[in-house]
DNA sequence: GAGTATTTTTAGATTCAATCTAATATTAAA
DNA sequence: TTTAATATTAGATTGAATCTAAAAATACTC
């Protein structure tokens, strides 16, 4: 975890490491939120602004992507990095990873323009 | 103005009007504070609550569509409600609209799901 | 019409996520 | 050490959006 840091150009700091293992370690999304509220086994809360401070970091490091959800009204952090769309399940009222490869778009239609990046956000449910 | 208000069950109150006008004539993109600060050719300003009442709706009457731009920070309102995406001009810091005939998705892997919305950023630049 | 009920509009307060500030603490470098 | 650079902090601030409770406008009944 130290070694991930400190190649993105981060010191590992105890509370970089921190967060990094309880939101790096598998795919989840979260809120700046979540990981306040979150004691993390030690004595002293996370300050808000460390919080936001370090997660902004990850994602401009690349440790992380977000997005704001119109749906919950916030910022979500997600420590899936690589190329997918989201599907919000409106029964749980979660956001799920979609692989990239379960969804072809096709925008040769659109000249003129280059397109840089595609944010899909679908809304459904399990049938 | 007055019968496509009240076909919709909005009384043509006379700010509704106005805003209807201003905003329903032809496609366009635009926030709550835009309206706010619009005089609009009246002695009194609006508050900011009747635009936001006003706005919203028109929205749940389906004569706008709204969604949140975390490239701007804000709601943005869209007086075209018919089914279409959009694309993020990143040169001219500009919210445009996609035909959605020019972009084809295929959401068929995804099984076990029905969809039932799907929205679609770009980001992107004339070339 | 007058009187009453309903709907609209309002200014200002409030909320809430997120950022900023300026001081303190921690770590690194000389 | 001493000094310089980086992290962390509590609390203030911002800004979009909503809420509140009162005033204004409109519709409805007799």
């Amino acid at each position: 975890m130290n070694q991930l840091l400190e190649k993105r150009g981060l010191r590992a700091t105890p509370h970089r490491v921190r967060i990094a293992q309880k939101v790096l370690q598998e795919h989840c999304h979260f809120t700046a939120e979540d990981i306040c509220g979150w004691a993390g086994g030690l004595k002293k809360r996370l300050s808000r602004a460390t919080v936001y401070n370090i997660l902004n970091e990850f994602v401009a490091v690349g440790l992380l992507k977000s997005f704001y959800s119109s749906a919950l009204g916030k910022t979500i952090y997600d420590s899936n990095t690589e190329n997918h769309f989201h599907l919000y399940d409106t029964d749980k009222d979660q956001i799920l990873d979609v692989d990239p490869s379960l969804v072809t778009v096709n925008t040769s239609g659109l000249k003129g323009y280059r397109i840089d990046q595609i944010e899909i956000l679908m809304k459904g449910r399990r049938r």
